[in-house]
DNA sequence: ATATTATATTAGATTATGCTAATTTATGGA
DNA sequence: TCCATAAATTAGCATAATCTAATATAATAT
C-alpha cells in the first residue's frame, strides 16, 4: 500500500474513526456501529475500503465479524495518529524490538506511557 | 485545521508531492510546474487548496509567487510525512526548542541526520 | 425447516474531486 | 502604452466518493 493510499483512507471521517477505535483494540461491526453511530451497510462498505488495503483484518466470530488493525500496519499507523498530535511530538515511537501481539490497546499505552 | 484536513490533503498525489517539495524549501510556482510536471491551472488550484487550509504560505515576489509550509504546520507534517516510512520509525523529531526559521530543507536534513 | 441476528452486497442518487481549456489578473520591461 | 510572463480564476466535464434503501448471504437457535 502506498503512503498516499493510507493518508488518503485515514482522511475521511468516518474510516478515522473507525481505525481509531480499532487501534485500541478488536471489535465487532455491530459494536462500532452502536459506537460510531454509523449505519450498517456504510460500515461494512468502508470496512471493505480498509481492508481491501490490507489495513485491517476480520474473523469471524458465530454470527459477528471482528475487526482489528492488520499487524503489518497498525505500528505505522500509531505513529502517523500519533504525529498529528503536536502534544506528542517528542515521544519517539518504540523502534519494532517490541514482536509480541499488539491487536489490542496499543494505541491508549503508547499515549499513556 | 483538523486532523482529518491534514490526512485527506494529503492523500491525494499531487498535493502530496507539492507539499513534499515544499517541506523541502520554498519554490515558485513555475519551478513547481516544472519539477513535478503538473499544468499551471491545476497547480494554482492545488496549492489554493493548500493555502486555504493554512499548510502553505505564499509570498509574492516581481512576477512569480512563492509557496512555503506554513510554519505552524511544518513540523507536524514532517512528523506525518517520516512517520509513514518504517524505516524512520525509531528516530524521534526534535522538539520545538529548535526555533529558527525552518522554511527550507528542513526535511532533508531531519531524514539525513 | 423457519426465524432471528449479523454482515455483506447491490443499486441508485447526490455530491465532491480533479482535471483541461480558456480567460483574466498582476507585474515588470521595452 | 503595449507586450511578455506568471499566476489565478472560471466553466465544464468526467470520474470518484459516500451515503441510503433494499436485498442477499451467513450463522445460529427454536
Amino acid at each position: 500500500m502506498l503512503a498516499e493510499d493510507l493518508l488518503r483512507l485515514l482522511g475521511s471521517t468516518n474510516r478515522l474513526r473507525i481505525v481509531e477505535r480499532l487501534v485500541a483494540g478488536e471489535c465487532s461491526v455491530k459494536t462500532l456501529e452502536a459506537e460510531l453511530a454509523i449505519r450498517q451497510p456504510t460500515l461494512s462498505q468502508q470496512l471493505g475500503e480498509l481492508r481491501k488495503a490490507g489495513l485491517v483484518i476480520d474473523r469471524r466470530e458465530a454470527q459477528s465479524v471482528h475487526y482489528s488493525m492488520a499487524p503489518d500496519h497498525i505500528e505505522q499507523v500509531q505513529r502517523v495518529l500519533s504525529a498529528l498530535n503536536s502534544a506528542d511530538a517528542q515521544r519517539s515511537h518504540k523502534p519494532k524490538s517490541e514482536t509480541r501481539p499488539v491487536h489490542a490497546a496499543q494505541f491508549g499505552r503508547v499515549l499513556s506511557d
